[in-house]
This record gives C-alpha cells, sequence and structure tokens, in this order.
DNA sequence: CGGCATCCTGCAGGATACTG
DNA sequence: CAGTATCCTGCAGGATGCCG
C-alpha cells in the first residue's frame, strides 16, 4: 500500500490517474460545477452561469464540455426556440460527490488553522 | 446541508475553503509532495526531487513553500556543511491524507470509464 | 546540498462581439 | 437562450546561472 503512491508518482503525471483527475477538479471552476448540480439535480446552463459567481461564459461553457467528456454530466438539448439545455451529473459523476464532500467538510473544518497558519507564515518571513 | 454547498459557491472562490483547499492541492504537484511525505514520513528536498517525476527545483520549492505556509507541512533545517533539510508532515497534514487518499482510490477505480469516455467523445465531435 | 534570482514563453482565461 | 469566435493579457512555470 505505501508504496503503491510512490510507484503512481514516479510513472509521471500522464499515468497517475489521482494527477489526472485532480487537474481538472483542481482547477478554477469544476468543482463548484460538480457541487452544483450535485445540489440540484438537473441545471441550465444560465442557472450554472448565475450561481457559480465570477464565471465567464465562456469558461462554463469550457468547464462543461471538460466534465461532459470525461463522463461526469451529461448534455441533454432541447430542440426548440429559444434553446433549452439541462445538465445533470452521470452515476458516474455521483460517486464521486461523497469524496467531494469528504474534502469539503475537511476544508471548511481546517480553513480557520490554514489562514492562521498563512498569516503567522508572512510575518515571520518579514 | 444542500443548501449549505450553494452558499458557499457563491461567496465566491476567495471565501469558499473548498475552491481555496484544492486550488492549492489541484495544482501540478502539492498532491504528489503530499503523498509521497504520507508515505515515507520524512524526505530530503533532493530525495524529493527524484521521486516526484518532472518536477523542476524551482516548482518544488515553491510547492514545498506554499505547503508549509499551509501548515501542512513542516520545514527542518539543520546548520551543518552540506546543508539538511527535512520535510515531514505536520498532524494537520496527516488529517487531509485519508481523504486524498480516498479521492485517489476513486481516481484508480474509475480511470478506465473516464478514459472511454473521453475518447468516445473525440470521435463523435470530429 | 538546497536553495534563490532572473529571464522567457505558452497558454489559461477574461472581455467583447456575433449567431442559430 | 446557449452558445461560438476572436483578440488580448497576466502569470504559471521551465531553463539557466549564481550562492552560502
Amino acid at each position: 500500500m505505501k508504496k503503491e503512491n510512490l510507484r503512481k508518482c514516479k510513472e509521471g503525471r500522464q499515468n497517475a490517474p489521482i494527477t489526472d483527475v485532480l487537474s481538472r477538479l483542481g482547477d478554477k471552476w469544476s468543482m463548484c460545477t460538480v457541487l452544483m448540480l450535485a445540489d440540484h439535480g438537473t441545471l441550465r446552463f444560465n442557472e450554472l452561469h448565475q450561481m457559480i459567481e465570477g464565471i465567464s461564459q465562456k469558461m462554463l461553457t469550457v468547464t462543461l464540455k471538460t466534465l461532459e467528456s470525461d463522463g461526469l454530466l451529461t448534455r441533454k438539448m432541447y430542440a426548440q426556440i429559444p434553446p433549452k439545455v439541462e445538465y445533470k451529473l452521470t452515476p458516474l459523476g455521483e460517486t464521486l460527490v461523497p469524496h467531494l464532500m469528504s474534502l469539503y467538510d475537511w476544508a471548511n473544518t481546517n480553513m480557520p488553522d490554514i489562514k492562521a497558519s498563512r498569516n503567522n507564515f508572512v510575518i515571520i518571513k518579514n
């Protein structure tokens, strides 16, 4: 088990699933998007646009497309005017949510310590 | 609980602990570094340098400094020639490891599906 | 050995305008 | 409404060289 981590990391980024996955979720918006869909089940493009504060139209498009290509969410388009597109998590995407929530809880719990540590660190170094 | 996620995301990136934390761990090297230390307990600079395939000296320095400032690891320097510096996780850093491992396992388990999905997606779109 | 300083480049990602 | 297309900029991060 111990040696297992080492091996995976030494294989390089490309072949390390954890790094691969995190390089996507760790970007500016993917995490938020997945959590939004986890909360609401199904959302339209503009609903996501409004919910995720600060995201640009372009980045929302890119983020959704990436998550879709990874099979984490589905894009359902209705052929009508005006258009209507709905996004929702796939079963695979759903299985990811608990792990994110677990990390989410950790972050919430330890954020005070982390922030305190950061402040302290800066003071010492200057 | 449901509404909680929404609120946090709407607060903006700066105040959302999960985004804050993930924006650090999600970078190119932090994850690998933490897992290495989780595996080996204590490591010197050059040991990390060799273990984390592909990382540059500069980025290792930056990554270690960031993790240290967040209070996730400690830097212990020995006043001797040649210098010797040891890195190890703090208790706070240790509490993070299980969550990362959980995500790590998910990534390993589902990577085949994700890769298959990616390949399929590209074919369709072209 | 374990860095820091400097230079340089690619590309993530914002702003803006247009479209089916 | 739900996007594309284009342009533009900042900065992440690599390469290289120097230092205690």
